[in-house]
DNA sequence: AAATTAAGCAACCGCTCCACC
DNA sequence: CGGTGGAGCGGTTGCTTAATT
C-alpha cells in the first residue's frame, strides 16, 4: 500500500493556469496568506487545483516581485559560480538572485546558459587544437616531432590559461541571504556544523580576506569529505565529480580571467589552514558564510579541484584510486 | 504555405525532509 | 522513537512558439 494521494488526482485540473484560476489565487492569498496550509488551500478558494500546483504557481508566478525575462551577465556569472561550488541546488542558487525563482534559473541553466558556456569551451578548444596540429605537421615534415608532443586528445582536460587579476566585489555585497539554507545544505552534503573555517574576516585585512576566501572554500569542500561523490552504496560518484569538473572547465575556458586568486589560494594552502583569517574557536558561527558561495573569487584551478577530489577519493574509497 | 525541428518555459511527478503527534 | 502528512526540491515532461526546410 502506497502513501495516500495529496488530492483528488481525478478531480484536479491540470495544465496552464486561466488568469481567473491566477486572479483567485492572487487574490486570496493577499488578503489571507497561504494558512500555512497548501492541501487545503484550493478547497477554500474554490480551486480545482492540487495544492502543490497552487504553490508552484504563487511561488513561480504570482508573487510579488518576480523578475522575468533576460538574464543580465551578473546573474549568469552568480549562477555559474554557485554551480560550481554547490551543485544543482536551485533554490539556494534563487536565494541569491532576487525576483528570480529556482524554476526560472533551472530553465535557463538548461536550456540556455549551459549551451552557451559548453559551445564556448569547444570553440576554444577546437581551435587550440587545429594550431596544435598544425605545429605537429610542421614538426613531423621538418622530422623534430617526438610523440611526447601530441595533441591532447581529451577535451575535458586542456592545457589551462594563465591566471589574470580580476578586482573582487565588496564583502558587503548581498550574495548570501539565506544561511540557514546554506547550513542545512552543508549538513546535507555530509560536512560538519563544526567547521573549521575561518568566518570573521577584518575589513582592515584584505589580502587576508582573499587567502582566507580560497581556504575557506577547500575546507568547506574538505569538510564535505567529497560526499557529494559518493553515492549511496558508497562508492565513488565518478559522473558526479565529472560533471563538476566538467563545469568548472567550461567556465574556466569560457572567463579565463576567473582564475584569479589562484595564487593566493596556493599561498594559503590547499586545506587546514590555520594562518588564514581567524581561528577555529569563531568559525563555528553560521553568521558569515558568504565567501563559500562568494561567486566572482570562489571558481578555484581545476587541476586544484580535481587534485582535491582525488584526494577525498583516496581517503573514502582508497581502493579508487588504485584501480585507476 | 505547410511541415518539421528546435528552443523555451510552465507545470507535473516523485522523492526527501522535517515538524508534529 | 517511529509514523504521518505537508512543504519543498530537483528532475522531467509536454505544450507553445519560433526558426528552418
Amino acid at each position: 500500500m502506497g502513501r495516500a494521494p495529496c488530492c483528488d488526482k481525478a478531480n484536479v485540473k491540470k495544465g496552464p493556469w486561466s488568469p481567473e484560476e491566477d486572479a483567485k489565487l492572487k487574490s486570496y492569498i493577499d488578503q489571507h496568506g497561504t494558512g500555512g496550509n497548501w492541501i487545503a488551500l484550493p478547497q477554500k478558494i474554490g480551486l480545482r487545483r492540487c495544492g502543490k500546483s497552487c504553490r508552484l504557481r504563487w511561488l513561480n508566478y504570482l508573487r510579488p516581485n518576480i523578475k522575468h525575462g533576460e538574464f543580465s551577465d551578473e546573474e549568469d556569472n552568480i549562477i555559474c559560480s554557485l554551480y560550481i561550488s554547490i551543485g544543482s541546488r536551485w533554490s539556494i542558487i534563487a536565494a541569491q538572485l532576487p525576483g528570480r525563482t529556482d524554476n526560472d534559473i533551472k530553465n535557463y541553466w538548461n536550456t540556455r546558459l549551459k549551451k552557451k558556456l559548453l559551445g564556448k569551451q569547444r570553440k576554444e578548444h577546437h581551435s587550440r587544437r587545429l594550431s596544435c596540429l598544425k605545429q605537429q605537421e610542421t614538426k613531423k615534415a621538418s622530422g623534430t616531432f617526438l610523440p611526447s608532443e601530441s595533441c591532447n586528445e581529451n577535451p575535458y582536460w586542456p592545457e589551462l590559461p594563465m591566471a589574470t587579476p580580476l578586482s573582487h566585489p565588496t564583502h558587503q555585497e548581498p550574495w548570501v541571504n539565506d544561511h540557514s539554507s546554506l547550513r542545512k545544505l552543508f549538513i546535507k552534503l555530509g560536512g560538519s556544523t563544526n567547521l573549521q573555517c575561518p568566518l570573521e574576516i577584518p575589513s582592515t585585512q584584505q589580502p587576508i580576506y582573499e587567502n582566507s576566501i580560497n581556504s575557506y572554500t577547500m575546507n568547506c569542500l574538505t569538510n564535505m569529505g567529497g560526499s557529494q561523490f559518493i553515492n549511496q552504496n558508497t562508492q565513488f560518484d565518478m559522473a558526479a565529480a565529472n560533471r563538476s569538473l566538467t563545469v568548472l572547465d567550461e567556465i574556466v575556458y569560457s572567463n579565463p580571467q576567473r582564475l584569479e586568486g589562484l595564487e593566493c589560494f596556493y599561498d594559503a594552502g590547499m586545506v587546514n589552514d590555520s594562518s588564514a583569517g581567524s581561528s577555529s574557536a569563531e568559525s563555528t558561527s553560521w553568521g558569515d558564510i558568504s565567501s563559500l558561495v562568494y561567486p566572482p573569487v570562489l571558481v578555484p584551478d581545476f587541476e586544484v579541484c580535481q587534485q582535491v577530489m582525488l584526494q577525498e577519493c583516496a581517503f573514502e574509497q582508497p581502493s579508487y584510486l588504485e584501480s585507476q
